[in-house]
DNA sequence: CTGAAAGCGCTTACAG
DNA sequence: CTGAAAGCGCTTACAG
């Protein structure tokens, strides 16, 4: 059987290709009846409107466009990305639009000129980005391209042109996590960030500091880049000589480096939390699983993702720019701060 | 300034749009010189050929389709679908060809549904899946809606229908995990399997068993979920009471189940690996960061995905249908197994 | 409320 | 090698 199109539709029905389409779509200009006549004959022969012609007609490709770059041998040890993608389709789901990935490399080019090919192919109707740079040019240049998109972990403070993105109050999760060290005690602790030319990063050290200041704590800075190692190897550098005023507690950007700094605790014979606390800045399985488990601050990537895309479904549907705040994260307190 | 268009781009060349088209798809029917001269355009104009228009005129969306069905709060857990969505992703790129992603419950019904609507709307040209099942409906399914599709960890032996997909040797990782333990002077081991509705796990229940009574061991099984609980739980339910003859090895059917495992022991008092081992079918991060590290049979998900991916490329664009066998798995020996 | 027609931007026989 | 034209399957003013 060849493919039924709107044409056939019309024709068995006895009426012309617009009154299908008007009731296909919920459109004024058919009757109640015929509207009911085409709704039930589409079910019954299992038919949908082609995607690509409504695309072509329409001028909306129905999709939204998403790219991920990361190694992709490392891409599964980030489970954060993963829950936000299942809020981020979840949502979309609903509102009838379809995900388009890409998985590009770390190479900010690639990235940049998978948004060119789309806007210029007209793939997708809008995008979804993460993590903000500093002095990013992502948003200048979807602008130049004419696709819209939504920033997720905007900077709080907009440039000229405004744009669509959630935003993290760092001052917040900052406090949270240092008066919770503060109270357990700590005077001198660590931060080690991911890497600064994250804007986030950058937001939350100022934060971090200004926060210790207050308690009259000193803060000392290392910048990490997420992978194990890297917090294992700044431990190291932090606490492999014995020193006076050495620190007492470490807080780390991610679950990954959080556990590499557990790794590195036990090859210099420290105890966590008695001599050294840990912090992690994520939560996920391996700071619950880890001996002693990790406390952590809880971001919830699922409902995030799903901020996320309805934004940017409110954005192609009404052309509404707008930022939506997170609510703060929560602290998990767990064994690795003595809890 | 308006969209540039095909016919645009002729005019402003002073050609007709049927030789800018040749030019753009590497047709013969154009001059070098004219070719040369298109491309240049194109280029300069940052001017890409609108995908629906040419999805609709080469009745071809460009997309191939991928339905993830998981609990949205779980996926984040399973690094094993963000390893084989990097492979899948980057091997389409390579060809061309877009991912589309869609992320259901754990209700199957919801996954035809999105394939029979897929196939109405054309909206993927194929479709990449996963998990056989027992009598899986789904490949009579997408034969009957026309959608080629490759199966990723497809039975041995095919059904009457024929299709594309890749296989794993059940037999031989089965072997790799026994003869370790055998090594290792077990004699009594478990099992604890994923759901006996997947073909591989009924498989390699079978296989292990096979392999064990060749070697004269003694093996129990039990079906877990993949969830840390069940493991957790299985092991209770072995070792909670202390038997005569219990086992002293413990297969774990992937990554959390075998965490799960490593609690129970602990909670159980019982060692590991002096009074029990344990082994993982699925190798994770959280494997190596156990304590003690937990032995596992490393697969390797991202090449798995450019298989299957690669698969699903020749499909459509030649049609053939093809079985390709996956590597055998290398077991990784880790304190849980005393090496 | 309904129908005939143009248009979305490509591809592809077909005639020159 | 090039150009005029039909066609892919929808949507959407426009006239009745």
């Amino acid at each position: 059987m060849a493919k039924e199109t709107i044409a056939g539709l019309a024709k068995r029905l006895g009426i012309s290709k617009a009154s299908v389409s008007y009731a296909l779509n919920g459109q004024p200009g058919v009757s109640e009846v015929t509207r009911r006549r085409v709704l039930d004959l589409a079910e019954e022969l299992e038919w949908y409107p082609s995607s690509s012609a409504r695309a072509l007609s329409r001028s909306r490709s129905g999709a939204v466009g998403m790219v991920l770059s990361a190694d992709p041998d490392l891409i599964g040890t980030e489970p954060y990305y993963m829950g936000l993608l299942a809020g981020i389709e979840t949502a979309l789901a609903e509102g009838d639009m379809a995900l388009m990935l890409r998985m590009v490399g770390t190479d900010p080019a690639q990235e940049r000129a998978t948004y060119e090919r789309w806007a210029g192919e007209r793939k997708v109707d809008g995008v979804l980005m993460f993590d903000h740079l500093h002095e990013d040019p992502r948003p200048a240049l979807l602008d130049r391209l004419g696709l819209p998109f939504v920033l997720h972990g905007a900077p709080e403070r907009h440039g000229p042109a405004p744009f669509s993105g959630t935003t993290t109050d760092h001052a917040v999760d900052s406090a949270t996590i240092v008066n919770h060290l503060h109270l357990r005690g700590h005077r001198r602790i660590a931060h080690v960030s991911g890497p600064h030319r994250f804007l986030h990063e950058e937001q939350r050290i100022a934060c971090v500091r200004r926060r210790a200041a207050a308690h009259g704590m000193a803060v000392v800075t290392r910048e990490g880049n997420y992978a194990l190692a890297a917090g294992h190897d700044a431990v190291v550098s932090l606490l492999g000589e014995p020193v006076e005023d050495a620190v007492t507690a470490v807080i780390l950007g991610n679950d990954l480096m959080s556990m590499g700094a557990l790794l590195a605790l036990r090859e210099l014979g420290l105890r966590c939390p008695e001599d050294v606390a840990i912090v992690s800045w994520d939560d996920s399985l391996h700071c619950q699983l880890a001996s002693p488990s990790v406390t952590a601050l809880s971001r919830n990537p699922v409902m995030q993702g799903r901020v996320a895309a309805e934004l940017l479904l409110s954005l192609l549907d009404s052309g509404t720019l707008q930022t939506r705040a997170m609510p703060a994260s929560d602290l998990v307190a767990r064994s690795s701060t003595g809890s």
